[in-house]
RNA sequence: GGUCCCAUCGUCUAGCGGUUAGGACACCGGCCUUUCACGUCGGUAACAGGGGUUCAAGUCCCCUUGGGAUCACCA
């Protein structure tokens, strides 16, 4: 029973975004690392917030990111009977108690304690009191020691401490017979035989609360290891003003997962000078020792590079796949037209996202495109009308219409004619794309073709003379 | 406000007592070139401040300042 066992515990009350997603990479890369078990289990013990739809989306976005699960989905809310087992439990041992105070009564003293600058904790009113009040609602607290300190050591952090008195005591169970998270999250993890837990550090203020909970029952307290949040460029929480922050938005935004699992995970972690990590390299080099204590700002710049990087060097095969729906958007279906394929390799190299992918790539698939109205008046001039027959001649001669056969003719053409490539490039650039960015003219002639490389010339030819 | 955490280029970071403080993104130049990119070469740019400890401090300690988290019948 050495075997590490690791889990994300996401709530259901929205979409994965990439804070939790980093948090469920971490746990992910260091139970493959260690050959232990990774569990996911969906934190919805607040019914009123929690919704499938967020479940789906979730699950989702871990697919996506390629984060497999060993263990679970399991739902906190099938599990409402165990968890009031151990609130009984508790209650039995005198470490917890029935509170009769209402939720008004406390907001009114913690309001007060605030205004008055003391410390909004409970006063304990409920406490000592006797017996049971059978027909009052109630809420369970747990009994926390008043004095003392617990502390324990963050593999991330290191030593943190906290002293008892200021902690008070937490409701374990609402009034109306729900568990809280505090004391789910501490049930769950225990018999589920977590033995780390890394999560985000907003979740250091309550180690301590639920230190105290694994001792009260029994349970051996696991490892913790709180990460730093991530920021956006005011320094501020990462939220929706800053951008994305959904993981499948990026997705849709034509980020490739090996990219963004690339980037979350650097954005923390480092190992030397290395900045680009296969998901094997990540799984073989990630430790927890090395995340920083620090809070990092999420830069869409450094994540758009290696996205770049990783459709640069990704299967055509593969990205042509990935590429369809993108073009769908944009009314093209690539099956009537050039190899989709053969196009992709003309991009890879120009493009950062699927997206651009998806722009670049539109012009290969449209017949009757417009020209672009600046290049046009600059080079579909009546003087390139016998420069555009000449070559359309020439290459009808070539008996292979291949990228080497198409550069030489080029060569040989603007030799015969004394011209540079300057002269001819453009002109032809624009008659097979309609404007003047695009990749390489002898790549675009070969991918399109004979046929509809000399239909676009002759386009061009006819709109140019008028 | 209490408690807890954090602090190296604009950003992500390396550094684990002795370094010309390194890399990456971004930015600015050169080269390459049929366009746009890619690539390549080079450049600008940082140890928050103040005290200690030490022969020696970005590295260790303390304080200040500045950020952040958290103080729910949310998770």
């Amino acid at each position: 029973m050495s075997e590490v066992r690791l889990r994300f515990a996401p709530s259901p009350t929205g979409y994965l975004h990439v804070g939790g997603a980093r948090t469920a990479l971490f746990n992910w890369l260091l139970a493959r690392k260690l050959g232990g078990k990774f569990i996911l289990r969906i934190e919805d013990t607040d019914v009123a917030r929690s919704t499938q739809e967020s479940v789906d989306a979730i699950l989702d976005g871990m697919r996506w990111l390629g984060l497999d699960w060993d263990e679970g989905p399991f739902y906190q809310s099938d599990n409402f009977p165990l968890y009031k087992e151990y609130v009984e439990k508790l209650l039995a041992a005198g470490k917890a108690y029935k509170c009769y105070c209402t939720a008004e009564e406390l907001e009114a003293k913690r309001e007060s304690a605030l205004k008055e600058g003391r410390k909004p904790k409970y006063d304990g009113t409920c406490r000592a009191l006797g017996g049971d009040q059978p027909d009052k609602p109630y809420v369970v607290r747990f009994k926390a020691p008043q004095e003392g300190v617990t502390a324990f050591d963050d593999l991330i952090k290191g030593r943190i401490s906290f002293n008892n008195e200021e902690l008070d005591d937490l409701i374990i169970q609402r009034s109306d017979g729900t568990p809280t998270y505090n004391f789910v999250v501490v049930i769950d993890d225990a018999t589920m035989g977590i033995t780390t837990v890394i999560r985000g550090d907003d979740h250091v203020n309550n180690t301590p609360r639920q230190i105290l909970l694994y001792e009260a029952l029994g349970y051996p307290v696991p490892r913790f290891a709180h990460v730093p949040m991530i920021l956006g460029a005011d320094k501020t929480r990462l939220s929706k003003r800053h951008g994305a922050t959904s993981v499948m938005a990026y997705r849709d935004m034509g980020f490739l997962p090996e990219a963004l699992v690339n980037y979350l995970v650097r954005l923390g972690w480092s190992y030397g000078d290395e900045e680009i990590f296969s998901r094997d390299e990540l799984v073989e080099k990630f430790t927890i020792e090395n995340v920083g204590r620090s809070a990092g700002v999420f830069n869409p710049d450094k994540l758009l590079w290696l996205n770049a990087h990783y459709i640069k060097g990704g299967d055509p095969a593969r990205l042509a796949g990935l590429l369809v729906p993108f073009l769908a958007e944009r009314g093209i279906d690539p099956t009537s037209g050039p190899d989709l394929v053969a196009v992709v390799k003309t991009l890879q190299e120009r493009a950062r996202t699927m997206l651009e992918l998806a722009d670049g790539a539109a012009f290969y698939y449209l017949r009757e495109f417009e020209y672009e109205e600046q290049a046009a008046a600059k080079f579909l001039k009546p003087e390139v009308a016998p420069l555009y027959e000449a070559l359309m001649a020439k290459l009808a001669t070539l008996p292979s219409f291949t990228h080497e056969g198409i550069e030489a003719t080029f060569k040989g053409f603007c030799e015969e004619r004394g011209i540079k490539m300057g002269q001819i490039g453009p002109p032809v650039r624009i008659a097979l794309c309609g404007g003047t960015t695009s990749p390489g003219i002898y790549e675009v002639m070969e991918v399109l073709g004979a046929a509809e490389t000399m239909r676009r010339l002759e386009r061009a030819l006819t709109k140019l003379r008028g």
